[in-house]
RNA sequence: GGGCGAUUAACUCAGCUGGUCAGAGUGCCUCCCUUACAAGGAGGAAGUCGGGAGUUCGAAUCUCUCAUCGCCCA
């Protein structure tokens, strides 16, 4: 134990060298042979391309949060981290790197790409790692993973493979979304649909044999060189007539029909549409129904192929737009423009509108899969914090499409499905492929992403080798994740852990809260509004940006982040730095007394913080257990700053200068007890600066914090009577406090307290003059019935007493008035409040005796009160 | 169009199954560098709990409705 502490606490000198010990002391790793109960998080895997975001610092604290109080409860504590390795945006980077060193991608064949990725990954793919080891983490690093490593990979291939088996997976020519800026399929979930300023064009398509045309609305003219029919809606009686008819589509020249579907809004334009099958999926529904031609005008990159007349060919997406418009006004088939907001798909990644395009590709069955999975949920098996993305996951999950998994990418599982030479309609499907892989070519496609990180709880234990890993760490506990890939991750690994273990992948998943910047703008990269959580640890300490973050974070709300915030989180470990500072310093020869708490007859200030302290962890454990970590964060702040510092420490200076020598003792021991509870349930927020503190007042044979106990709440010092004679305490300083600031009487001028109360009041107040004195520099007090208000004083009403606090030449009799005036003021109202209820026969009837008796006892203190303070007023006048 | 969420002090949020004078932090105002901490201490001002209706003896809390904002899905 050491004494001297600095002033000011400093993180920089204490953060890496605790980190270090931990790791040194292998802290962090998680033995598969223990008794313990386990307790299970694994990471979500960040994009190994990523660095630390704010978004990661909440969503890992979180984690740690869960993961330290875990190993204090004497858990085996497993925190697996991993990356991922982010098909679309890894390849992204890699390309966007060749090309900067003047190569293109397809100059390269596929295994010397591959070497030039998985060198990028190993140059660049630790950062995150090594950041996450800066905010604090606790993950077992031995059981690091990347979703590419062989183990993994296999589990990948092996998942593929079985349900290709069931059946569940199959190879079709369907409409995609089509990103054309990484050329290849993506999911449903990776497209955004954002709304934009646009045009509806009114074309005119003229009936062949006839003088007569139908007009289409189109938001994408370029399209109709692909189109191959027109439709109305069956009962639209202004086109009846036409339904079968031809008609001679402008610029390509090919007839077409002219056909009823219901699909068609008679309403939306002008009732007629076009419809091109080959690029919209309701046109491809109505192609499938009327056994229309599918003519796909595009290239993949977006550009138009030869299918469309060469005036088109080669051109990109949006120089067709111009060009078809400008030939239709030309040839006199365009009607009009409108103005138009409508809602555009952009390419998660790619950041362009994407296509619906016709291709091959791999899709997988979900409706299924998927049953095991809702019906977890709903049965309560898994649950959802806040409970209401329930609703959400339902929705998804009951109107599940099947999933496209392929991806026209290197950089990823290749697809485990060879082709036979000779007759490319016999596949052979194996994760370790053919006996003769000469005769046979491996599919060019790999799988996306999410089809390997939905494995991840089970993958990262090489699943589906049995290990005991898996055995004794399967299903985890907690899952930390963002609302935004609750379709693309949460509700995939749920899926994927009933069909491959049939057991939930884990118990409790918890949606963080999405930060924005103070305006209200979600943090992105694009938009430069989010801040680099390293200038934050440096300005103001890693723990408090820990503890602050999780001090704005509100359950299941947005956090608008703001480096206020994270002031209050710095503030707060500099209040528990100099809290311990203080008592360290008044421990007599730097040791802590040898009493026994459990057998000491405690004074009342002693009692009450040991109360609050039991009542404070009590709330502490609820609302961690509800996931509810501001709530706890708060819970922690508010006992140790309020109650303990103000309050305790204050007037245990009475006990440490004061004479008794035994009191300073037991105080001593109070404080630290205090302390080492406050260091102990604060650690999973902020674990370096309670571990630095906590090597300052532990006992010497005590371990290091992490590994130490989690306190338990003893039931026999929760003391409602020690609180509520606290309370008066308390009421009685602040009163008199009150009363010299409002007078503006110098914290160097002492003052008197005379005190009009009955015979307990008088004692109570004696028996804590000297707290009373210290705390409101009050130099004596006279306390009993027979006292007269002084000359010149002013008055505190407490309950039945009255205070006097003679002020002589000082006192503001305005001041005086205006107070005690607001204070019967305020008695006046909640009485008129509560003699309503009295007097209201049906609430004297009908509610619960005790609330009524309540009632008739708040009537009479007040009464009472209200009573003291007109009279001193009277005397005012 | 469907769903979800929010609306409580200037700001950010608590307020659990309706009943203790509606709370906290920040900010603001006044005083104080008092030997743990000025990243501090003491005190103070500040809210008709989004509007309306209903249920109830009693509503910030439950129901309905409207409004505004945000998100998701189509």
């Amino acid at each position: 134990m050491t004494v001297q502490l600095d002033k000011v606490y400093t993180p920089a000198e204490i953060e890496d060298k605790w980190y270090q010990h931990w790791l040194d002391k292998d802290y962090f790793h998680a033995d598969v042979n223990s008794d313990k109960e386990p307790y299970t998080i694994v990471i979500p895997p960040p994009n190994v391309t990523g660095m630390l975001t704010m978004g990661h610092v909440l969503n890992n604290t979180i984690q740690d949060i869960l993961i330290r109080k875990a190993r204090m409860q004497g858990k085996e504590a497993c925190w697996i981290p991993g990356t991922d390795h982010a098909s679309i945006a890894t390849e992204g980077k890699v390309v966007q790197m060749l090309k900067e060193q003047g190569v293109d991608k397809h100059s390269l064949s596929r295994e010397e790409f591959l070497e030039h990725a998985w060198e990028w990954k190993e140059k660049y793919g630790g950062i995150i790692i090594q950041q996450l080891k800066k905010l604090g983490c606790s993950c077992d690093w031995k059981r690091e993973r990347f979703t590419m490593d062989e183990g993994y990979s296999k589990a990948v291939l092996s998942a593929f493979v079985k349900l290709y088996e069931k059946g569940f997976i199959y190879k079709g020519h369907r409409l995609v979304n089509w990103c054309p800026v990484s050329k290849s399929a993506i999911s449903d979930e990776e497209v955004i649909h954002q709304e934009v300023q646009g045009h509806l064009w009114y074309f005119k398509y003229p009936v062949k044999d006839s003088d007569e045309f139908m007009v289409v609305a189109t938001t994408r003219p370029e399209t109709m060189l692909g189109d191959t029919a027109v439709a109305v809606h069956p009962k639209d009686e202004r086109y009846t007539h036409l339904i079968g008819k031809t008609i001679v589509l402008p610029l390509v020249g090919r007839e077409i029909p002219v056909i009823a579907d219901n699909y068609v809004d008679p309403e939306f334009g002008t009732g007629c549409v076009k419809v091109t099958p080959a690029h919209d999926p309701n046109d491809f529904a109505m192609g499938e129904r009327h056994d229309l031609e599918f003519v796909n005008i595009m290239n993949n990159d977006a550009s138009i192929n030869d299918n469309a007349p060469k005036a088109y060919q080669n051109l990109s997406r949006e120089d067709a737009r111009k060009a078809v418009v400008n030939d239709l006004d030309e040839q006199g088939c365009l009607e009009k423009i409108e103005e138009y907001v409508y809602k555009v798909g952009y390419s998660e990644r790619g950041q362009v509108p994407i296509e619906f395009y016709l291709s091959e590709q791999w899709f997988m069955k979900m409706d299924e899969l998927a049953k095991p999975a809702l019906q977890a949920v709903s049965d309560g098996k898994i649950k959802f914090h806040p409970e209401h993305w329930v609703k959400t996951y339902n929705h998804w999950m009951e109107n599940i499409k099947d999933w496209c998994i392929s991806r026209q990418l290197w950089w990823g599982h290749q697809i485990p499905v060879w082709y036979h030479k000779d007759d490319p309609k016999k596949m052979h499907v194996s994760v370790d492929g053919p006996n003769d892989p000469e005769n046979w070519i491996q599919e060019e496609d790999v799988l996306d992403t999410w089809a390997s990180s939905w494995l991840w709880p089970i993958g990262v234990h090489n699943w589906p080798e049995d290990s005991e890993e898996l055995d004794y760490f399967y299903p985890t506990d907690s899952m930390v994740t963002g609302p935004d890939i609750i379709f693309f991750w949460i509700a995939r690994m749920i899926i994927a852990g009933y069909e491959f273990m049939d057991n939930l992948p884990f118990k409790d998943v918890y949606f963080t809260s999405i930060l924005r910047d103070e305006t209200g703008r979600k943090f992105s990269k694009s938009l430069g509004n989010s801040p680099d959580p390293f200038d934050l640890f440096k300005k103001y300490g890693t723990d408090a940006v820990r503890f602050g973050t999780m001090l704005m974070a509100p359950q299941g709300l947005d956090v608008l982040f703001s480096s206020t915030r994270l002031e209050v989180g710095r503030n707060f470990m500099n209040k528990l730095w100099n809290a311990s500072r203080f008592v360290l310093m008044n421990l007599e020869e730097a040791k802590i007394p040898d009493i026994d708490l459990n057998k000491e007859e405690l004074d009342l200030p002693e009692r009450w913080i040991l109360s609050k302290l039991q009542k404070s962890v009590k709330a502490y454990n609820r609302q961690l257990d509800r996931f509810h970590f501001n709530e706890a964060a708060k819970v922690l702040y508010d006992f140790t700053w309020n109650d303990f510092c103000d309050w305790y420490i204050e007037i245990a200076k009475t006990r440490f200068y004061g004479k008794d020598a035994h009191a300073a003792d037991v105080s001593r021991v109070v404080a630290i007890h205090v302390l080492r509870t406050v260091l102990a349930i604060l650690h999973p927020y902020a674990p370096f600066i309670s571990e630095e503190l906590w090597a300052h007042i532990k006992d010497d044979d005590d371990s290091d914090l992490i590994v130490s106990n989690w306190p338990e709440i003893d039931e026999k010092f929760i003391d409602h009577n020690a609180e509520k004679e606290m309370t008066l305490l308390q009421e009685v300083i602040s009163g008199i406090r009150t009363v010299r600031s409002r007078m503006n009487i110098s914290p160097a001028k002492k003052s008197e307290l005379i005190a009009k109360c009955d015979n307990g009041m008088a004692e109570f107040l004696y028996q804590y003059q000297t707290v009373i004195s210290s705390l409101t520099r009050t130099s004596s007090i006279k306390a009993g019935m027979d006292h007269a208000k002084p000359e010149q004083s002013a008055t505190v009403v407490i309950g039945k007493n009255e205070l006097y606090i003679p002020l002589g030449g000082l006192i503001d009799l305005d001041v005086e008035k205006s107070r005690l005036q607001k204070r019967a003021d305020e008695i006046n109202g909640h009485l008129n409040t509560i003699t309503k209820k009295l007097s209201n026969e049906q609430f004297m009837s009908k509610a619960p005796k005790h609330v009524v008796a309540r009632e008739k006892e708040k009537q009479e203190e007040m009464s009472a009160e209200l009573e003291k303070v007109n009279a001193n007023l009277e005397m005012l006048q």
